[in-house]
DNA sequence: ACGCTGACTGGGT
DNA sequence: CACCCAGCCAGCG
């Protein structure tokens, strides 16, 4: 069984609004983690235990595509964010500043 | 038990 | 924005 952290992390990313992306600080702070790379080894193991998490719409506090490289192809994550309409060049997300979300959005 | 690694981050230069 | 550095903590050999 895994670790509690693990779900309560997916499903933080399922909420994550189509065409918005959000970093792995931000999901780190809304869950008290105190450290944001438990946030990417969570992600990295949704690929096997939970395939309906949206997790090519979590990236890094400068809005790259760091966790590209463990999708089934390096481009996956970046066709699935333009698919949604989220522009993204050199695997860095354009207007960052625009399309961020964060969980705390939750309690508007 | 120990050291290294990593889908990370904030602060300083 | 880029580079360096220290803090972070679970997994693995």
């Amino acid at each position: 069984m895994a670790a509690p952290y693990i779900a309560d992390v997916h499903d933080v990313t399922r909420l994550i609004p189509p065409g918005r992306v959000t970093t792995y600080g931000a999901i780190a702070d809304y869950l008290t983690l105190g450290s944001a790379r438990m946030v990417g080894w969570a992600l990295f193991q949704c690929l096997t235990v939970a395939d309906d998490v949206p997790a090519h719409r979590v990236v890094n506090r400068r809005g790259e595509l760091s966790g590209r490289n463990h999708f089934a192809t390096p481009t996956l994550m970046q066709e699935r964010l333009e698919a949604e309409g989220v522009a993204v060049v050199d695997a860095t997300v354009r207007d960052f500043a625009t399309v961020f979300w964060s969980p705390t959005e939750l309690f508007d």
